[in-house]
DNA sequence: CGGTTAGGGGTTTTT
DNA sequence: CCCCTAACCG
């Protein structure tokens, strides 16, 4: 049974009685374990398992704990147990309530915050100082909601007092947001928290016990959901040394208050390391004891035998340091999986990818470009969106963008034009148009200015007569758009024969084969691989061509073997959206950012770019105790080897480079750091005004 | 000119 | 991938 495998600590913690149970587990203390162990005894002791409920970071997480669990109990058992992230749990429930719930990435969302930010005139307003970007503003409004309770205008202006005098626009840029948000029927990932504690205000799901896992990352909001879940009993597991996510509004307080929130609490503490050996803890613990102790713990090593001391690698230059890096990698035994590169920023990682694939190695990557922000990917998820919420413009614009002559201003119309023909139904507008007039596009310039009024009709009947159309592409009012061209119509004609052919269908797997094997996506996949098949000279190399179309095609083929799992539509793009950055591809090294990384655990750690700058990042540094806990998450998840390197020099930037402070903290680079000049920051959060 | 579209150069971290 | 700038259109 999984109680039995605990040491004493772990069961104290695991068998705790109910109440508010805080349980500090430092890295590599048998967490997951404990969990596990905690959910097993609540089972053991006859506690409905559909009453208990699990969030946890990441959605693998869950996974790999409900795993374990169904080793020991029946899966029918453990099958009613509630797991997932915040935001997968929210999402789960707020699907019963609203059945069309769409889904969208931050990406799309901040697109449509910057064009409802654009439409406002700030050079007009005579301002003392220069607005903040739009940009900047939504990264601002995103934080907010996680971090705070209160007014946005409260929390902003707390801030910045003197952006008080534009405060009224920036408001009603925001409240303009959410309005359009609810038009086009879009949810974000903060909607998903925000709508489902409202609902708990009122109405009660019921929980005997709810467990936290990372809860030293769980921010504001996701601490007030917990109060309004008001379970008989709580379990939050963290470790205040691996707070890494303030910039997503974590709040530390949330664990380092919790004692006094609640004074009945337990606290456990985890203090036996099993993961790593002597020498990389005690490296680990001589960096984070800089910061403030906010619970008393002292970690005991659970490991004995030979050891290997960290190592400090150090270079003259960038590429020296990968490529020295993938030799070694080359050259040791242990399997490639069993290794990982971390870094703090995803820059470093076109570098090691590149070096790796230089000497034969595989590698996989988790986070930057993702499987789901390939185009050909994106493209086919667009037309899913479509499907399922046709009042989904953003998708639309994205899908056309791809007709030549077309960018995302004319998609746009053209969708306003759809909607136009099918009174207010975009489906019926596109199949089987009822109004044949074009709407009155821009009308402030046409009454203003008197042009384009007429230019309307011109030609619609008889420009494209060449192209030989099936007769109801042929008549459609959309070919009256004086702005469509050519390339444009027979974008359409392929749109349109695709839309018809999967109107009435409903089943992932099989939208997906049809759109996949339709004329549109050949077309674009025509399109992509001749770009990616593309040499510096300009030609096409027709070999590059190929591997790039076989490329394409797999990955569709992955999208569409990811859908069968799913019987609604909805669900599955919204689990898309959801689960989507937990996927990573392949086989080989991990290439893994520090924030990437956490939770996991491997043989040989090389940490690299450990240079002042970079690791601390001194750019939009939150403050130097959190980048010290990055530092932190980065070498506990070695267990056997940690290598830590830098570059003194990157020759293609022409930068110097000094070593990180954590590197004189850690005793590897000799004498106190010194702390740099700080450089001239560039404002970048500020938008350019004319004066 | 104004509004777009298309292509080139720099990047913090995530559900 | 996001921001900027150079061509392009009516």
């Amino acid at each position: 049974m999984p109680l039995s495998t605990l040491n004493a600590e772990q069961l104290s913690a695991a068998t705790a009685p109910l109440g508010q149970n805080l349980i500090i587990a430092s890295a590599g203390t048998g967490k997951t374990s404990t969990i596990v162990g905690r959910i097993a005894h609540l089972l053991q002791n006859g506690m409905d398992p559909s009453k208990i409920l699990l969030l946890t970071f990441t959605n693998k997480a869950a996974g790999e704990m409900i795993a374990r669990l169904e080793r020991y109990f029946p899966k029918k058992i453990v099958s009613k147990i509630e797991s997932g992230t915040f935001h997968a749990v929210s999402y789960r429930w707020l699907k019963e309530l609203h059945p069309n719930l769409a889904l969208k990435q931050p990406s799309e969302l901040k697109t449509l915050f910057r064009s409802i930010y654009e439409k406002r005139n700030f050079e007009r307003m005579n301002l003392p100082l220069a607005p903040f970007s739009a940009t900047y503003l939504y990264e601002m409004y995103s934080l907010y909601q996680n971090a705070s309770l209160e007014g946005f205008d409260e929390w902003f202006l707390e801030k910045y007092p003197e952006h008080d005098v534009i405060m009224d626009a920036y408001m009603d840029i925001v409240q303009e947001f959410e309005k359009e948000k609810i038009d086009y029927g879009f949810a974000s990932f903060n909607d998903l928290l925000l709508r489902i504690k409202t609902y708990l205000e009122s109405n009660t799901i019921h929980f005997e016990e709810v467990l936290v896992d990372e809860y030293q990352d769980t921010n504001t909001l996701q601490g007030a959901l917990i109060d309004t879940l008001r379970p008989r009993s709580l379990f939050c597991v963290g470790d205040y040394d691996q707070s890494i996510y303030a910039f997503n509004g974590a709040n530390i307080e949330n664990i380092a208050t919790f004692s006094t929130r609640y004074p009945e609490a337990n606290v456990f503490t985890l203090k036996t390391n099993y993961r790593s050996t002597a020498p990389i803890l005690s490296l680990a613990n001589r960096v984070i004891e800089r910061n403030e102790r906010i619970y008393p713990k002292k970690l005991e090593v659970g490991r004995h035998g030979k050891t290997h001391p960290p190592r400090l690698l150090m270079y003259n230059d960038l590429f020296e340091q990968y490529q020295s890096i993938a030799q070694s990698i080359k050259h040791t035994h242990v399997p490639n999986d069993n290794i990982a590169v971390i870094f703090r920023n995803n820059s470093s990682a076109d570098g090691i990818e590149a070096s790796l694939r230089e000497v034969g190695i595989p590698c996989k990557r988790k986070g930057g470009t993702s499987f789901f922000d390939a185009k050909e990917i994106k493209f086919l998820l667009d037309l899913l969106s479509l499907l399922v919420n046709p009042k989904d413009m953003m998708a639309f614009i994205h899908i056309f963008e791809y007709a030549s002559g077309v960018g995302s201003a004319l998609s746009k119309e053209f969708f306003q034009c759809f909607l136009h023909f099918g009174n207010g139904n975009f489906m019926q507008g596109v199949l089987y148009p009822v109004n044949s007039e074009l709407p009155n596009l821009k009308p402030n310039k046409n009454v203003q200015l008197g042009l384009f009024d007429d230019d309307h009709e011109i030609g619609s009947a008889t420009r494209f007569k060449h192209l030989d159309l099936p007769g109801n592409v042929y008549g459609h009012p959309l070919l009256k758009h004086p702005r469509i061209i050519q390339d444009g119509v027979k974008f359409f004609n392929d749109f349109y024969t695709l839309m018809n052919d999967i109107r009435a269908e409903r089943d992932p797997a099989k939208i997906l084969r049809t759109a996949t094997s339709s004329k549109l996506y050949s077309g674009i996949i025509d399109m992509l691989s001749t770009q990616r098949g593309r040499l510096k000279s300009g030609e096409v190399d027709e070999e590059k061509k190929k591997l790039a179309r076989e490329r394409i095609l797999r990955k569709a083929g992955l999208l569409l073997d990811l859908s069968r799992q799913y019987k609604e539509l909805g669900r599955f793009v919204n689990a898309m959206v959801l689960g989507g950055g937990e996927l990573s591809e392949g086989e080989g090294v991990n290439l893994l950012t520090v924030h990437a990384s956490k939770g996991l655990e491997f043989p040989e750690v090389y940490v690299v770019d450990l240079v002042d700058g970079r690791f601390p990042n001194r750019k939009m540094m939150s403050s130097i105790e959190e980048e010290r806990r990055l530092f932190y998450v980065a070498v506990t998840r070695a267990k056997d080897k940690l290598y830590l390197s830098l570059a003194k020099y990157d020759k293609v930037k022409k930068i110097d480079y000094k070593p990180s402070q954590f590197l004189h903290e850690a005793g590897l680079v000799k004498g106190e750091f010194v702390e740099p000049e700080p450089k001239k920051a560039r404002k970048k959060k500020t938008a350019e005004t004319d004066q």
